[in-house]
DNA sequence: GCCGTTTTCGGCCCGACTGTTTTCAGTCG
């Protein structure tokens, strides 16, 4: 069984937080971590680059020792020094260090103590109070310890960005009302659009007088004040959504702004360029010889270590700043160049609304097409057309078509299933009628890679095959990737003239980012397709637009920017 | 443990808040 990254990563993260409680080197510590985080973020598998014989040192925060240890996870799937460590330390330690307010120094003491090994044990030591005697914890702490952990018990997923959205725009707007606040911006991996948000990062400026530091913990979706300071705090929302506002100085805007939007790794090796230049970047400004030279723009942060501005979507620490300052930034695609969308449903199948209807919201977005592609017949509980239904409504598409007059162009479409053994579940003659094929793995999640991969790659000789939807098949905190060998899939769409599907529903947003710059760099083009099942669906394609932009494409690396003229060339194959 | 056109040794981001201290350690972001 080969191995996957985040199992790697994994094995990685628990050696850092074994060392750390351990006592160990905190730049050694540091070292597993950003390693870990390296493995975690790549998309090709590490276990195939090392079964290639591939140079592992040419990763970030990868030198020879590391690319020796994670080379022996690969082949035996364990870790000598992180087995020695377990022998006095249990692995379930590093679990513990998950818990807010649980760092390596307390743990140890929890461990040494009190024998606590695990959540269940601190339950039971926190119920018998007895973490209190312990040096170093008292009884608020125990008392917070308790709520922490009932309350990571009930809520321990990070929340999508949809979501997140929801619950930060009525706080944003009870804040912007409060007396004498100036400028809010929500900070952090909201800003950076991640597809799912851990917590909220909201910095505002405000007048000397402003309360907005009581207002926020004031605020009647609070469920518990965390902390509450004169320039931070940090409350955790009845829905487990914890918020952290920030007040900050007019002049230190930008400054801040650049160092709570992060990613943590960015920042960093921004201000480590900051450092080679003998100047300190914080959240308060620039600084030469604590004299602050600037700080009140992002742009002030950038210009200070000589880069361009760079968007808040690449700020991830993945070659963004070398790219920067070679000047090889992306033109990042916006909503704006999107001109269609190639993936709806109506109510024959199991949309909501009628074809006209979809017709009619898509042109209210001033798109120039719109595929309608229901679901084929292997789909029985959607209601799938089979070919004499389909007949049907490709003769509807061509009368509403002539009503529209030029509105807006309703390509026919379809969804096809992948059937287990890579056929396509209608006939090529009436596939021969469509203008476009999406096609999807909507069930048998669970073969094997190897098998799961012939059998999407094998669908694609079917020259009817155009684009490949949602090609991971997850669903955000709920099902995780069915196994693929996404390369190959990719190198297979490429050579066959196939695209894939970058699908925008909140919950799927599949591909991903990481996996969305894999298809680019290897010449795959994208369809950002909101898979509408009603008129107001066409909406999610902001979600589509963000995770794109996360994944550094350009409006030449996506099918819908094109006019219909470029599009039905590139369908072409 | 990583990294390097100043360095193969000696650096590695840094400030706010809390609770337990009695001047500061631990944790977080």
């Amino acid at each position: 069984m080969t191995i996957h990254n985040r199992e790697i990563a994994d094995l990685l993260h628990r050696m850092a937080d074994l060392l750390d409680i351990d006592g160990a080197d905190a730049f050694r510590i540091r070292a597993y971590r950003q390693a870990a985080q390296t493995v975690g973020g790549l998309s090709e598998s590490l276990a195939d680059r090392v079964q290639a014989g591939a140079d592992l040192t040419e990763l970030p925060h990868v030198g020879e020792r590391m690319a020796e240890k994670i080379k022996r996870i690969v082949e035996t799937g364990r870790l000598d020094q992180l087995d020695r460590l377990e022998e006095d330390l249990p692995a379930e330690l590093s679990e513990l260090m998950q818990i807010s307010g649980l760092g390596p120094k307390r743990v140890k003491a929890l461990h040494q103590d009190l024998g606590v090994d695990n959540a269940a044990d601190l339950k039971r030591a926190l119920e018998a109070h007895r973490v209190q005697d312990v040096s170093g914890f008292g009884k608020k702490t125990e008392q917070t310890l308790s709520e922490r952990l009932a309350d990571r018990e009930q809520h321990e997923k990070r929340t999508p960005l949809m979501e997140a959205e929801e619950i930060a725009a009525p706080l944003a707007r009870y804040l912007e009302d409060i007396d004498g606040v100036r400028a809010l911006t929500i900070a952090g991996s909201y800003r950076r659009r991640k597809e799912t948000v851990g917590d909220l990062d909201i910095l505002v400026t405000a007048e000397d007088d402003s309360p907005v530091m009581d207002a926020f913990v004031d605020y009647e979706e609070v469920g518990e004040v965390v902390s509450h300071g004169d320039t931070r705090a940090t409350v955790m929302l009845r829905s487990g959504m914890q918020v952290d506002l920030r007040l900050l100085p007019q002049a230190a805007y930008g400054a801040a702004l650049h160092y709570f939007t992060g990613s943590k790794a960015h920042n960093i090796a921004v201000r480590r360029m900051g450092v080679e230049r003998g100047l300190k970047i914080n959240e308060y400004g620039v600084f030469r010889d604590d004299e602050r030279i600037s700080g009140g723009s992002e742009q002030d942060v950038y210009d200070a270590v000589g880069l361009p501005f760079i968007e808040p979507e690449l700020r991830e620490d993945r070659g963004e700043i070398d790219a920067a300052e070679a000047g090889r930034l992306p033109r990042l695609i916006a909503l704006s160049d999107i001109n269609g969308d190639l993936h709806s449903h109506t109510d024959a199948t199991d949309g909501n609304e009628s074809l006209e209807a979809m017709a009619e919201a898509a042109a209210a977005r001033g798109y120039a097409y719109l595929a309608i592609t229901d679901h084929s017949r292997h789909v029985t509980v959607a209601n799938g057309l089979d070919p004499e239904r389909l007949a049907e409504q490709l003769d509807e598409v061509d009368r509403l078509n002539d009503r529209l007059d030029g509105r807006i162009r309703l390509l026919k479409g379809i969804e096809l299933d992948i059937l287990e053994d890579g056929s396509l579940d209608l006939p090529d003659e009436i596939l021969s009628r469509l203008d476009l094929r999406v096609c999807s793995v909507h069930y048998k999640f669970d073969l094997s890679r190897e098998k799961q991969t012939e059998r999407i790659l094998k669908a694609m000789d079917n020259r009817h095959f155009n684009i490949l939807a949602h090609p991971s098949g997850r669903l955000i905190n709920e099902r995780p990737p069915y196994d693929l060998d996404l390369e190959r899939v990719i190198e297979g769409a490429v050579e066959r003239g196939c695209h894939l599907e970058l699908n925008a529903q909140p919950w799927r947003l599949d591909l991903n980012d990481a996996d969305s710059r894999m298809a680019k760099q290897m010449g795959a083009k994208i369809a950002i397709s909101t898979d509408a099942h009603s008129g107001a669906n066409f909406d999610y394609m902001r979600f589509g637009i963000f995770q794109a932009r996360r994944g550094w494409l350009e409006p030449d690396d996506v099918l819908n920017t094109r006019s219909l003229d470029e599009l039905q060339a590139l369908l072409k194959r």
